[in-house]
DNA sequence: ACTAAAAGCTATCAATTGATACATATTCGA
DNA sequence: TCGAATATGTATCAATTGATAGCTTTTAGT
């Protein structure tokens, strides 16, 4: 599977304003987001080889060659997702993380420390899980971890890495220790990857709960059982 | 995606014994055994959609219509690799799974279920993450779980749920209930999701650890891990 | 050795898919 | 209003892919 490099990719082809057009037209960028909306679901459904370009662009209410002209190719789409995703993530987990961290470097309390990764998990399910657009995101997300593919090291960088870093941060503080060891490294990705039980998992766990979907009164159960085993770390 | 079941295929195939050739030919079977190993391999690496018929002949070393000679096409295949999973992992696991359930039915002591969910954790660890062949399974497996594709009932209805009914159950008599609660089954699930961190997410989990793999200590490490959330179950 | 069934192989087809050449329409500054 | 930049549309190509028709080779029973 060769995915040329988005770059690459628009030096053969003619105009294509790979960031947002410049004039500011009264359709133009428009399609533009249309087909990023639609490539985000799409690209999270099918992965990358199971989309289609065509699938895409019905969905976009826009013709074929528009992917060209906007993304350059299929390629050059996919990696405008992942950065579209990154943003989108940051925006809403950024507070929160500075927040982490800032408290990290100053005193912040083993209970303190405990109390904030709650939040954090819970938001986390919330995000994940809660049916809203960040569903969408996770889903792309998570194939980009098994396939490893060509957005795979941007997101590590800028979204995964920093996320289980501070999530281990806290729960170092919790156990009162001075520095993250790999045991509470360990914990932080045994504690986040158990959120694909109603995230990739979701239909089993659904039809194995008898539950129809997983919000209100069940997403509660859920975040009960998170908060739960935050509350036991090293107890 | 249209997948045609796999008797249908056969009737408009002509002689091909989708289950073991009658006669016990030399060569036959041993053709039909590789196409099916390797088959395992690329779909758990590609998915369905994304392993191509060519790349699975050409690793079993055999030219493309033998798949369909032995096993009607690509769906029968994926069905074949489905049925082949389940049959080899309930091999390894019949013996753990029926001994946890025989123990419930009898009077286990809260401790003593304690121990066989940590040793049930701990074969699951050593399958799904240990390097063996029961990798390739699992990851086989977890894309089935998101794809819902032709096997997702198979699968679920004799590994996955009777796999986290006995979990959950064990949890509930660790906890001293009678029978499992939905919390309980939700800490199933949890539980044995958070594996996915070194499954799905390894490339992840490695890197972030700085590991070169998740063998000898590194294992050790993650077990340790497991049992320590298991042993803080309720507590 | 002979025959029929079983197994294996080459060549090719039709559908799908990403890409693009090329024509047309729209927008906005002058 | 004119023209260049921008945007959208149609038609088509070449590569990939699953499938299969038809031929050859091998095997097992006699």
């Amino acid at each position: 599977m060769v995915r040329r490099d988005q770059e690459t990719a628009r030096v053969t082809a003619d105009p294509a304003p790979s960031s947002e057009p410049a004039g500011g037209y009264r359709k133009g960028g428009e399609a533009r987001r249309r087909i990023l909306e639609a490539a985000l679901q799409v690209f999270a459904a099918a992965g990358f080889k199971g989309a289609t370009t065509r699938q895409i662009a019905e969905l976009a209410g826009v013709n074929l060659p528009a992917l060209k002209y906007y993304f350059g190719g299929k390629a050059g789409l996919y990696l405008a997702c992942a950065e579209e995703i990154l943003g989108r993530y940051q925006t809403r987990m950024l507070d929160m993380v500075a927040g982490a961290r800032a408290a990290l470097d100053a005193d912040l309390s083993p209970d303190q420390a405990r109390a904030r990764l709650k939040t954090v998990m819970e938001t986390l399910a919330d995000m994940m899980l809660g049916g809203g657009e960040a569903e969408v995101w996770s889903a792309f997300m998570l194939r980009e971890v098994g396939e490893q593919g060509a957005a795979f090291d941007l997101l590590y960088e800028r979204l995964w890495a920093p996320g289980v870093e501070v999530a281990a941060g806290l729960i170092a503080r919790a156990l009162g220790e001075t520095a993250a060891r790999p045991a509470d490294r360990i914990q932080a990705l045994l504690l986040i990857s158990s959120l694909s039980a109603f995230g990739a998992a979701r239909p089993v766990a659904l039809k194995l709960l008898d539950w129809p979907d997983a919000r209100g009164e069940r997403m509660s159960d859920i975040k009960a059982a998170l908060v739960a085993q935050v509350d036991r770390l090293g107890r």
